[in-house]
DNA sequence: AGTTTATAATTCACTGGTGAAATAAATTGT
DNA sequence: ACAATTTATTTCACCAGTGAATTATAAACT
């Protein structure tokens, strides 16, 4: 479907590079359908895909805590936005927010004990639904997935660099 | 860093399928980053993405015509924000809104001569870009690419199909 | 020391997208 | 033929995320 749209286009404007294109589009609708199954397991946790994100670093920092800002860099979110997430966090208890003592301009978002407990509890069943996804993927097809993963974000850093300067 | 996290996780959860979360967080990353910088490129003739979508779809099709419901499918758009985007582009003289004859429940959106001449002059800068995004892929690295993504698709929608049954 | 500049977080106004209800037309069953 | 069901689109109310302006603190300059 997908490829004889591209495949028309590339008729009508033939300087069209067909197969780039293509994996723009699969890149775009794989990984749109990817998340859209992950929020669908969040859903009954009551939580969104940033909310979890945000969640789970706190969960892997050694001392389960960082900085809004931080946690920006980290979810590639606005700050705008983490405000909102700290909030929403804040308010279920599964977070807490307090001034740093070094700099008092920055707020410290530190994971509380009801917030471990939370994500020990709910991660575990979404295990299945994870693998299920890879399905038929030997372990050399998913390290060259990963590798051409990386390969393509390296060259989207070069080209944002580059647009940058 | 990531993979940091992602150890870390593992270390207190060792049933977490690391590999296969890694390669989800890669895809959404990946994914999303790609988008943005579609979104960057489109910014100058102000569209959006499913906006783009939407018009290069229009394009693609012999007759250059369709309705909202199809829309929405090919573009994996709810209705109601193909309502939007077809205001959008009706206003802006690049498509045209019409009722159906055979079915006049349905709408149909065409697109205008206007519409193709925009596409046509918008859309060869664009080339470079996507080339650049995947600079250093050997053409048996892009269909390799290619084949694991719509593997990943196949299982997303396997899965779909068993959640809604 | 005191002014300027830079950084951290928040608030506000807005955009893009979603779900539920409303409307209208077609299809099905009797 | 006509009532009931299904399908197509739109409208309305809401959620998530963004950019610009605001406030507070820290660092740099003179």
């Amino acid at each position: 479907m997908m490829d004889e749209g591209i495949g028309r286009m590339h008729d009508a404007i033939p300087s069209l590079p067909a197969e780039q294109a293509t994996l723009c589009r699969l890149m775009s609708m794989v990984g749109k359908r990817m998340d859209e199954g992950l929020e669908e397991k969040l859903k009954p946790h009551q939580l969104n895909h940033s909310e979890f994100l945000t969640l789970m670093i706190l969960h892997s920092r050694p001392d389960g805590s960082s900085t809004p800002g931080e946690l920006c860099e980290f979810t590639s979110q606005g700050s705008t936005n983490m405000t909102r997430i700290g909030n929403a966090l804040v308010q279920r208890g599964l977070v807490s927010r307090g001034a740093s003592a070094e700099d008092r301009r920055c707020v410290l978002i530190r994971i509380t004990a009801a917030g471990r407990r939370f994500v020990q509890k709910m991660l575990p069943p979404m295990f299945p639904h994870t693998e299920a996804m890879f399905a038929g993927f030997s372990a050399a097809e998913r390290k060259q997935f990963s590798r051409l993963l990386r390969k393509l974000a390296k060259n989207l850093d070069q080209l944002d660099a580059e647009q940058a300067s």
